[in-house]
DNA sequence: AGCACGCCGACT
DNA sequence: GTCGGCGTGCTC
């Protein structure tokens, strides 16, 4: 007689590709979605269950099944269709499913222990029924203008149809895309439903949680960010899980928050490069959250005022609809560019004289000055004038930064620091001289020009203390003249009424950078940076030091603006099938010698030709950045304009038997649609 | 990732 | 003779 059997396929939080089996024994009772503790070689491991069978008791798996030591849950934790999300990134993203599902937990939940009763109160707190109480009482925000209030209707009524495809929202900088956001939540709360807000930055997330707390005054909202302790990222994982909080905002891993009522994705930002993660799990939180909403057939809205070429395109290929913002409420307009050539100049801090004779007269008409520049340190390299010694870090192919504040030599790139050499330690010349623009630099220049004037320098490293930041920002905003002085930190989000002016110094490598995606970026940074100035009834104007003014891709950007230069990219796009005409992916690889990285990678290229798939193979090739700490990088670009040909390509190549010579000296790692490249 | 297995150099 | 180096391979 058939005796049968009930058996897990369970996933472990290990480098596996595949999900392991075991058998169920008398008395337990797994639920799919929930933590099992298992036996793993001599070793215990959690796991969590993605599939149940039943099967004959003699049939042969080819090895024998191990019973299940424990059921940790009762209740899925990732919800059904979280669940599901999870399982395809890990399939599209080719990694390990068991690692992308544990790192999408929250800390306390990735080991074998039971849920504490607190915690089970929290996840099983039935959500609240029908209309919350925030949904009749008149609302804070601002009336919507007319531009503001079309737009909603229009993206209303979109959202209304049955599987509403995702909208793209191009709102220039202040034109107030976050009143669309508050207002296309507000009707889903009285629903029951809840609504999941992904910002770029943590920087971003107290503002916004302001004005969201502000205008839903009554309604249960939760971050989830980096700069929170396991403990509160626990409660509101499952606060959001039970359904209690009804909106969540977060960074780009609260794609993966589990909303059992999800109703509404919105991405803001979403041309935001920090939207993908860029180690490990190189997942992209807008692409996700695309896909989550096809899979729970909900809209998703992208916001951006310098939309990504990627979702551009889906927009001219009808697979997004699109809405646009184009006024600044109030009377504020947008900033006049004027390029400015710094060839025929002697530039002081980087500064041409009439960059500096702006700057004079911002300040004396009472009003403030910005100056971006996108690199912090004193100076980017410290140099021999006499032999042509240079400070190189012995860890990474890059020349260390030095930093005048802390007198020290600093890498960027791994952050190793050195005390400044009091001679040269080559030739032992003692005049050892800097090169180049730091922000640092610039404000100790600008204050030695502008004595009376106040500096304020906003990077890493003038903000790294607790507070600091928020101090900075509200001496600006106490609207006295002063200066600004910045990297990327002041790019985004910032409101500064009284600024209105803004220098951008020191793109030119942008504009010869061998990245097919730098000249996107530097579009981006320069439209968002010059949004910041003259936010409220003062015009702004942004002066963008070159010396390549006859760059055709600048002149069209600020003569046509963004939308145009972007349609030119795409056009360069399309001429050599780069995305989002094609797709790509990047294999890096990284050991103690070239040589071994390079042939690893070699290695692959073959085993993919050997696939037959339709792949082009560029490299493998060193990195642009050879070395970083300690280890030679090397990388393989692959492409293809069938994404399934790439897919197959690699799928074949991590299931395969075959091994990977000299696999274990090596650390390698595939990124789908790589943003970055260095 | 851990962890065990396995095959070659310097120690009691 | 064995202790231990880390290259290789497996985990139901």
């Amino acid at each position: 007689m058939n005796q049968t059997r009930n058996i897990v396929h369970v996933a472990i939080p290990r480098p596996l590709h595949t999900l392991l089996s075991y058998t169920v024994e008398e008395g337990q009772q797994p639920v799919l979605g929930g933590r099992v503790t298992v036996p793993l070689g001599k070793q215990h491991s959690v796991g969590l269950v993605l599939g149940t069978e039943t099967q004959a008791d003699d049939t042969d798996n080819g090895f024998t099944l191990k019973p299940l030591l424990a059921v940790l849950d009762d209740i899925a934790l990732p919800d059904p269709h979280l669940l599901e999300l999870l399982q395809w990134a890990a399939n599209y993203y080719h990694y390990p499913v068991g690692e992308a599902i544990f790192a999408a937990l929250p800390v306390t939940l990735r080991k074998a222990k039971p849920l504490t009763s607190r915690m089970q109160k929290l996840l099983k707190s039935a959500p609240p029924v029908g209309a919350c109480p925030a949904s009749d009482s008149p609302k804070h925000g601002l009336s919507l203008t007319p531009e503001q209030q079309h737009c909603l209707t229009a993206i209303q009524q979109w959202n209304a149809k049955p599987s509403p495809r995702p909208v793209l929202l191009h709102g220039i900088t202040g034109s107030g895309k976050t009143e669309i956001y508050l207002r296309l939540i507000e009707p889903l709360l009285a629903t029951g439903k809840q609504a999941l807000v992904i910002v770029p930055e943590i920087g971003l997330t107290p503002q916004l949680q302001a004005r969201f707390t502000h205008f839903f005054a009554d309604t249960a909202i939760v971050c989830l960010h980096s700069g929170m302790n396991d403990g509160e990222r626990l409660k509101a994982w499952l606060q959001a899980r039970s359904g209690q909080a009804r909106i969540i905002i977060g960074t780009r891993s609260a794609i993966f928050t589990p909303a059992p009522q999800l109703g509404l994705i919105i991405i803001d930002e979403e041309h935001d490069a920090s939207l993908k993660q860029q180690e490990a799990f190189r997942y992209h939180g807008r692409d996700l959250a695309i896909k989550r909403a096809r899979m729970l057939d909900i809209p998703v809205l992208l916001g951006s005022a310098t939309p990504s070429l990627e979702s551009l395109y889906n927009v001219q290929a009808g697979r997004y609809h699109y809405h646009r913002l184009d006024q600044r409420p109030g009377s504020a307009r947008p900033p006049a560019l004027q390029l400015q050539d710094t060839r025929p100049f002697d530039l002081q801090a980087g500064l041409t004289p009439a960059s500096l004779q702006a700057i004079r007269q911002t300040l004396a008409r009472g009003e403030q000055a910005m100056v971006f520049l996108n690199r912090r340190g004193f100076a980017p390299a410290l140099y021999c004038p006499s032999c042509g010694w240079q400070a190189s870090c012995h860890h990474c192919s890059v020349n260390m930064t030095w930093h005048a504040r802390r007198n020290k030599l600093v890498c960027h790139h791994c952050g190793v620091e050195h005390p400044t050499p009091s001679h040269c330690p080559n030739c032992k010349n003692p005049q050892l001289t800097t090169q180049g623009q730091g922000t640092e630099r610039l404000e100790l220049v600008l204050q030695t020009l502008f004595t009376d004037a106040l500096v304020v320098r906003i990077d890493r490293d003038s903000t790294s203390r607790k507070g600091e930041l928020e101090e900075k920002l509200t001496t600006v905003r106490t609207n006295e003249p002063l200066i600004l002085v910045g990297t990327q930190m002041l790019a985004k989000g910032h409101d500064f009424p009284n600024l209105t002016l803004v220098v951008i110094v020191d793109i030119d490598q942008s504009l010869l950078s061998t990245d097919y995606r730098a000249m996107e970026r530097l579009g981006q940074l320069l439209v968002q940076v010059a949004g910041r100035a003259g936010r409220a009834e003062k015009p702004g104007h942004v002066i963008l030091q070159t010396s390549q003014p006859e760059h055709p891709l600048l002149h069209q950007l600020i003569g046509q603006g963004y939308t145009a230069f972007a349609r030119q990219l795409l056009e360069d796009r399309k001429r050599w099938d780069f995305p989002p005409y094609g797709y790509q992916a990047l294999l890096r690889a990284s050991a103690n010698s070239m040589e071994k990285a390079l042939q690893l990678l070699e290695h692959i290229s073959q085993r993919l030709a050997a696939t037959g798939q339709d792949i082009r193979r560029l490299g493998p090739v060193p990195a642009p950045l050879e070395k970083r700490a300690n280890r030679y990088r090397a990388q393989l670009l692959l492409g293809s304009k069938q994404r399934a040909a790439l897919h197959n390509a690699l799928h074949t190549l991590l299931t395969d038997g075959v091994k990977l010579p000299g696999a274990s000296a090596v650390h390698w790692s595939i990124d789908i649609d790589p943003l970055d490249f260095s």
